[in-house]
DNA sequence: CCGTTTTATCGTATATTTACGATTAACGAT
DNA sequence: ATCGTTAATCGTAAATATACGATAAAACGG
């Protein structure tokens, strides 16, 4: 069997797509996992806390937990800052905030052309 | 090497990840994805939509708009309903708003301990 | 400088997602 | 009955995501 390459027609965002649709969609999609929901929501609840904090209440291994917070803070939500030997974490409200902001468009969407 | 078999320690919701952390990802991950995120928009704007509209207005072949509408049907984010040879879909403003209202409270967790 | 603590990263196994063409199924019209 | 149209499903390739143990890296205390 000859290996045919897969690729998307058109690059993405050939039309059809916007950029509001990229943007949610990968707000979206860091939320899309309810590790990552529990650790958004802990991290609101205590204004702040360390990565070893955050292992504890979860029931996942610690590398498994640093992947997450990783993806978190690709998609700005979440912010860590070096304090001595530990990281600690901060929830980025804002970026929720958009999140929630785009969805509100999103259904306000309704009848327009 | 021995196949090791990858089992999550604790099978998921072993305390720390909550229902409504569950059902926030959930429907979070449904929308994970620009093309479904443009989907869902598409069907908002116009009401509803045959399935071959859909696929005239995305840079995608129609089995791959076709599964992305498999997963929005999924996560209840989209109603479909047939209509003769086509399918007529609609967006379900509801689930829009349910997640809308779940990253809402997610923000309000804010300073909760 | 050495050990401890804390977190990130590497390596890896497995599962899921994404995309497509091809085929099937369901319907209306002829 | 057969044909054309429409949409779902199958099969499959490739990419990405998820999880873990093991190891590396950074910082502090002694």
């Amino acid at each position: 069997m000859t290996t045919t390459k897969r690729i998307p027609l058109i690059p993405a965002r050939g039309r059809g797509i916007g950029k509001e649709d990229e943007e949610l969609a990968r707000l979206a999609k860091a939320l899309g996992h309810p590790a990552r929901v529990a650790i958004v929501r802990l991290l609101l609840a205590r204004g702040e806390c360390v990565c070893g904090g955050i292992v504890d209440r979860l029931p996942l291994a610690q590398a498994t937990v640093s992947q997450h917070l990783k993806v978190l803070k690709e998609a700005g939500l979440v912010e860590g800052e070096i304090d001595g030997p530990r990281v600690c974490y901060c929830a980025a409200p804002e970026a929720v905030e958009r999140l929630s902001h785009l969805i509100q468009a999103l259904i306000e969407t309704k009848g327009r052309t």
